[in-house]
DNA sequence: AATTCCTGTTGATATATATCAATAAATAGG
DNA sequence: CCTATTTATTGATATATATCAACAGGAATT
């Protein structure tokens, strides 16, 4: 981790989060002199689950996985975290704990804003706090869908709503790097490593996407789009 | 619908949401005069998913279904609404539509608060918003775990859940009146309802629970927590 | 009381999905 | 550049779970 800061100000920062817009510039200079930066390398650990939530997190380059350690093990992935969104779990509400696990994934240059200072902001500026409820609905709404759609789609239907996440949230393109493994694709879908490979390669011999170990195109994205919609 | 209030006033009704303690006495007066009641029979929905959400509801008494309405016609229930719970899907700040339908199980004596002026109070009100972005929280922690929970476990783990909620939340009693139908038991638990009898069969023959068609009593506590968390 | 319509129950079977085992390919470290 | 280690792939098999069909029992309706 980097002692220097390499972005001078959240006042001039084109990436910070859109809600901070409700910010005073008072405010604001609160939030900039109690944050700092780190920079992680690909695979380490940014925020762990269970910690105290000291912390709430924003990307300002690269990507990240959050994701529940569940099970005996078994990991959950919840999102690929972005630069321009805030990154809390609900816990910080809830039980002052981190609820996910934060994990780079490529170099993430990281800012870390002291929770009890945003805490504050939220309790005096009804606008921010309004934002941070509509982020956290969105969140929690976007759960509840997930949840819903786990539990009603087949294989098929979930691993074309992977892919369709990808190109539509996190690429905002129809061709992509999949900076996922298929242990991971699997941990996001609810399914075993060499079902994603048989269900990708499917997808591949159907026309829908072309796809390599590391790429990924959609070539027929109606297709894409029925399969995630019927099974 | 009744359209005589049995409420007097939000100052002196106890049952009600545990945050409006927060509120001053002009706010609370406020919500007074913009609330209304209403009574419902069992069977009868309350909230329609996908409608506008011009109230926040509470359940005076009773109680209801909140549930999904997903895939093919297929269900997902969501949890038991219960009194003194804000009942108010993430769809109110995000798309101004009701996330979830809820239906009466119940005859249920409903308590509606115009939604503008709720949303108001959160503006101006710190304590407020933050005790709505705890509820908030709480709810969505409780998706994700769920999330995980119905993913990654079996369906005997996933019923043991389910009526350990029923004995720790709706009931906070080791023996209660089962009040969904074993098909509504699948539709929380993600199975069909024939598991849904064959494994309540299977509890009961191992000494975990008692089970009538009406009737559950958890006999083995520790038993039945071990098959949720192992299973 | 007879009829209808649910819900619950049971057994048989089909399907979806996970696991196991073996090998191939890719990647990281020396 | 070679070796070690992880990741991807494939086929065979086991398991979990859903579906289907048939029937029983209760509650509501005539």
């Amino acid at each position: 981790m980097s002692a220097v800061n390499l972005i001078s100000s959240c006042e001039t920062c084109t990436r910070r989060w859109k809600n901070f817009q409700h910010l005073t510039k008072e405010e604001l200079n609160l939030v900039n002199e109690n944050r700092y930066e780190a920079t992680f390398k690909p695979g380490e650990i940014i925020l762990k689950q269970g910690s105290p939530t000291s912390n709430a997190l924003f990307i300002a380059t690269g990507m990240a996985k959050t994701y529940i350690e569940g099970l005996n093990g078994k990991n959950f992935i919840i999102s690929i975290a972005l630069p321009g969104r805030l990154i809390l779990g609900p816990g910080a509400y809830v039980d002052s704990r981190h609820t996910y696990t934060v994990a780079a994934i490529t170099t993430v240059q990281a800012c870390f804003i002291n929770f009890e200072v945003f805490k504050q902001i939220v309790r005096v500026n009804g606008a921010f706090a309004e934002g941070l409820l509509e982020d956290i609905s969105a969140k929690s709404l976007g759960s509840l869908t997930r949840m819903v759609n786990l539990s009603q789609k087949k294989m098929h239907g979930r691993l074309a709503d992977a892919l369709l996440y990808f190109s539509d949230v996190v690429f905002k393109n129809d061709e992509y790097e999949m900076i996922l493994s298929r242990q991971e694709l699997g941990e996001m879908t609810n399914m075993a490593k060499e079902c994603v490979v048989r269900i990708l390669k499917e997808l591949e011999d159907s026309g829908v996407i072309y796809s390599d170990s590391s790429q990924i195109k959609i070539i027929d994205r109606e297709k894409l789009i029925q399969i995630s919609v019927k099974r």
